[in-house]
DNA sequence: GTCTCAATGAGAATGATTGTCAAAAGCTTG
DNA sequence: CAAGCTTTTGACAATCATTCTCATTGAGAC
């Protein structure tokens, strides 16, 4: 197996800290601004290539929006889960489905397909948000 | 409710004729490539305007691949279901899962979380894919 | 301190998607 | 069929997230 060396710097603690104080997905343009607000000083092209970073070690979780732009956010568990997100203000829930998970192995061997993965994440409105 | 009105154009019966004989997830791109090639003069715009207003219908799917690029394909049944997408050659399997669903509203439900829908796709390789 | 190589950043480049707007084409009516 | 009205089209510019380039900086090892 190859294990990917990441050496730290200031860049990388600084984007880590503050996914830790953001509880919603963030897109990494977003999370720049508010890096450069505070005051810190990271490129954006470091951004970018910390969040790549931390999302293939499987320390944020990454989704598409409606639009496709790539959001992030650093999840409480470390193991597999989904997302209940509002449309509106943003809140996210982390929800799992081991009846989804089943469900996802059977279809993917009932058809001969292996190495699968799967992407799932649900969209409404929260109770706060309703009209 | 609104009912928008949608003029039938050479443009978009060739869109809707090129899908019909695709089997696969394809992007506005591509299609307006293979239609060129076919000889039909559609302009890009209209490609993915038409597609679109198709997804708008429900009469195409539309998916993001994971570099976030928009893909459409012309599913076989008209009613809600998912995808198990081959990332090697494409080929997809139009797949339902009642269990999944009702997972998804319950959820949803438990949240307090309302006007909810999700994304669900399968990825892997297919058999004849196999190394 | 020095050496080596990963990491950074400023800016250019890429590439999908959307916006603009004048010209072309459906539909309706006379 | 012609005129009038509205939608649609297409060539091209504009947007905008993301990636690339490459000279410079910084971390870790000795
Ligand atoms: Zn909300
Ligand atoms: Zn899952
Ligand atoms: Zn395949
Ligand atoms: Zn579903």
């Amino acid at each position: 197996m190859t294990v990917t060396v990441r050496r730290p710097t200031r860049q990388r603690a600084a984007v880590a800290a503050l996914l830790v104080d953001i509880d919603d997905f963030m897109s990494a343009q977003d999370l720049h601004a508010r890096l450069r607000a505070q005051g810190e000083t990271v490129g954006l092209a470091t951004v970018y290539r910390t969040l790549q970073a931390m999302a293939t070690d499987g320390d944020v979780d990454m989704m598409r929006t409606g639009d496709g732009e790539a959001v992030y956010r650093r999840c409480s568990t470390g193991h597999h889960h989904h997302h209940l997100v509002c449309r509106s203000c943003g809140r996210t829930v982390e929800v799992e489905g081991p009846a989804v998970e089943s469900w996802a192995d059977k279809i993917s061997a009932e058809n001969g397909f292996s190495d699968v993965h799967h992407t799932l994440e649900i969209f409404g409105t929260c109770a706060a948000c309703q009209i």
